[in-house]
DNA sequence: TCCTTATTGTGATCACTGCTCTCGTTAGTG
DNA sequence: CACTAACGAGAGCAGTGATCACAATAAGGA
């Protein structure tokens, strides 16, 4: 019995992935400007025509290569959710953060394409919602469950801010609705900050806007997702592990000089 | 004695300028991949040659508009910050940030040159640094203000976060040395997660990350504006202009030809 | 088995790009 | 006045994305 992909429909499948492969090839080392089909089809040794069989423009190649990076980054995010305990919501933000960023960082073209500047007169496919959400479906979740699990500390210094209007509210009712169930307006308006502020860093990075005002970066991002946790109500994770840690080994006492004012207590605002 | 600028440089200087507006036409209408150097010299009516006489090759060119669009956003931030009361820092610091915001929404193609993804094998000359850190310099110079006046508030929940350890004092010791001499470190790196908020927010706003998940940014942008100004400790203004940025230019931009599709956005990824 | 059909690879071709070169022309300077 | 450096124009090169007609071939129905 013949299976049901055909000899022509391996091959095609075959060389589809090539194609992909040797555009990936590519990507990472001339950028997404420095993208040639023809360049391509001559790596594999076939007709500069030929490409078009597989992919009808240049644009449905960058469009397969960007539902390929939104899953990639977002595998990866979710493999880092998944490899934490699952009740240790601190741990599970700062594993997430840490794995997006470590991706953006091996593969940084592809970041690019996602995250960076999108082709002018480009329209994304609606098949690149769903690998787009992937990460962002894996933060929202997490802080959901804290909130869901009653381990989410009320929002600090909220009295001190102006209640939440109504066009606020109705920003983020769609919002709240699809992703936050279980979480305040107050608490997702700051989880957007929190959000932003983590791909806002590494393009950053990435982007060399860092450049003569940060060398190293990695302990600046450490930090600030731990400030941007605790801005949604995670408590700092309970397990550190990951590449830049060192912030639980605090014993030497070389870093912990008493804060400029000397405050001892709690919050001081709240 | 001849006057330092012949009749000659005066043409030279007034086609520099009428190159560059032309330039920037293009990159208004088509982004910058459709920026072409033979449509602008077509538009100009010279040959395409001739362009070369002014502007080595493209990269030069794009390097002049990315200039020009660094002392844009940059003049707008410091003139959203000389437009509010100088001991008013909350305000200040939301002026900025709002002022940031509507001219990255009036000049989507300009912010995604300069706060997008780099034109890989690009470098950077280093006559544009100075204009690239003007809209850095206005707040953190606002920030380090606000805390040598003695009102910036301490940093909330800080003795809840371990303390800061070496490496991280490392990173930001040439931020803090450069930019912030009366700012604590945890300050610091606080007020480089609230800079990296700003920009990451406004690019996902641009680059179409808010599709399906906020409608309107407009609330949104302005209360994490407020956190983040919290966050460093900054109150909130005691004056506020308006609730909301204007946003009536901030539709498909200035050069809105309609897209072959139809659609209402300039751009469009995900 | 045969024959029709749809799919694939190929080379030629078009319009376009950034860029270089040469060749007259002209403004600025001694 | 003469000379040099800057300038504009045109031809040309190598490269690009994309389209086309044409030949070869696998797939599937009669």
């Amino acid at each position: 019995m013949p299976p049901t992909t055909g000899l022509r429909a391996r091959l095609r499948a075959e060389l589809t992935t090539e194609i992909k492969d040797e555009a990936r090839r590519q990507l990472a080392a001339e950028g997404a400007p420095g993208l040639s089909l023809r360049a391509v089809t001559r790596s594999l040794g076939m007709a500069s025509s030929a490409i078009y069989r597989y992919f009808p423009s240049r644009d449905d190649l960058l469009t397969a290569l960007i539902v390929d990076a939104y899953d990639a980054v977002g595998a990866a995010a979710e493999e880092a959710d998944a490899g934490v305990a699952p009740d240790d919501f601190g741990a599970r933000w700062r594993a997430v953060g840490l794995a997006v960023r470590a991706w953006s960082l091996a593969n940084p073209h592809e970041y690019a394409l996602v995250y960076g500047s999108p082709v002018p007169g480009y329209r994304a496919p609606p098949d690149t919602v769903g690998p787009a959400s992937r990460v962002t479906l894996v933060m929202a979740r997490l802080i959901d469950g804290a909130a869901r699990a009653g381990v989410l500390d009320d929002p600090p210094w909220t009295p001190t801010l102006p209640p939440i209007g109504v066009e606020l509210r109705a920003s983020v009712r769609t919002l709240v609705d699809l992703a936050f169930p279980n979480v305040s307006d107050e608490v997702a308006v700051r989880a957007v900050a929190a959000w932003t502020q983590l791909f806002g860093i590494i393009s950053f990075e990435l982007f060399g806007h860092f450049h003569n005002v940060i060398d190293e970066v990695s302990p600046v991002f450490d930090r600030s997702l731990l400030e941007m946790g605790r801005l949604v109500g995670l408590s700092a994770p309970r397990s550190s592990s990951g590449p830049t840690v060192d912030v639980s080994s605090a014993g030497p006492g070389v870093g912990d000089e008493v804060p400029p004012d000397g405050e001892d207590e709690f919050w001081h605002l709240v």
